[in-house]
DNA sequence: TTTATATTGTGAATAATATCACATAATAAA
DNA sequence: TTTATTATGTGATATTATTCACAATATAAA
């Protein structure tokens, strides 16, 4: 199972779910590839590897379809996260309508100074202390890292000795931990800088 | 030049901002290599494709390495975007630190609502009337779309009327423009989405 | 000096990913 | 019914990215 068609997954089931919405009952692969900008064969190759399949001639029934990607991305009950580091980027997370749209739910907050305010009267702060044992006591498996970068390593360590399953790290900086805990990076600064070195490339051209 | 070349390149620009600031001389490839988890080929194959070269056992000089580096990805002088759309991440990026040392700088905002207030008295806000004619006037290259998705395309039709050379756009749908102008996507819900199916199939094996 | 050693730079091999080509089957038309 | 048409599903192929293998060469040691 291959990362990038994984995130496809994601993406098809955003599509899927705005098809639904808009009333439509079936789906070929050539129109789902449309939406997402890639070819009929990459959407078939993708739900075959998933052990998903279709109707000869008749596409697919978005219901269905949708369910079986629902299930293999474990959206059958809601995905709770946790969040490491109330600053910028850690208020815009919890005022962010997104998750809870796609039944992702930040569970609480943590910080070290808990004082902070959330802006959310469903969302409380605890102490950075508190972490390993919330983490324990309700199960999460996922936290997002958006403390600075001189104290993310230091929190990544935490979540570990936690027993966390996968972090999504705002820091810009690699985080290092066994190989098995996937961290997925977002990284701002980089993605303009790419930006504007293929703006510059095309330039040259 | 491949894309993922580009982004290693920026993550080699901040280990060697590091190296530097800690009074480091010289460095290996395989020094980047394990500050990046990668092989110590795959930064020679980097540089190999940028023309940068170092010395037969004598590793490379960071400030010479660096300056190179700086030059592709265009750091020579500020890096100027537009931001369009104060909402949560809006705001996130507005008073995100880690852009003005990267020599990235959020030059004005942009808005339905002009009276938004930004928090920050170097950046004004203007109505969205004024967004063509500014990245016009000013010569913007880059903009970042925070705009809520059933606005997304709107703006990016503006911005590509414009001339806006590259996009880093936040709201999840893909927006349908001419091939050569870059656009990158950053997704949240997709970023954890994709972690939690990477937690689930973990469990499974 | 000569020899040993460490590191770069790159063509070739491998691995990962995407696309093509086409057999297969379901539906619609004749 | 039979034939034509339209999608799927997948093995084969092409493309892209990474790693290997090793020649070239600079430095240090003998």
């Amino acid at each position: 199972m291959n990362r990038r068609s994984i995130i496809r997954l994601s993406k098809y089931k955003n599509t899927l779910q705005r098809l639904k919405a808009m009333g439509f009952v079936k789906v070929f692969s050539d129109n789902l590839a449309d939406a997402l900008g890639i070819r009929s064969t990459q959407v078939r190759k993708d739900f075959s590897q998933f052990k998903i399949t279709g109707n000869k001639r008749g596409g697919y029934i978005i219901d269905e379809l949708l369910e079986k990607i629902l299930r293999i991305l474990g959206k059958t009950s809601i995905q709770r996260v946790v969040l490491v580091g109330i600053g910028n980027i850690g208020r815009a997370l919890l005022h962010y309508k997104g998750f809870e749209n796609e039944g992702i739910e930040i569970d609480s907050a943590f910080d070290i100074n808990p004082d902070k305010q959330t802006g959310r009267d469903d969302i409380s702060v605890y102490p950075m202390e508190q972490l390993v044992g919330y983490i324990q006591k309700e199960k999460i498996e996922v936290a997002v890292i958006a403390v600075p970068d001189i104290a993310a390593q230091r929190v990544f360590d935490l979540l570990l000795q936690a027993g966390i399953k996968g972090v999504l790290n705002f820091a810009p900086i690699r985080l290092r931990g066994p190989e098995q805990i996937p961290v997925t990076n977002v990284n701002l600064v980089l993605e303009i800088e790419n930006l504007f070195c293929f703006v510059n490339a095309k330039k040259e051209e």
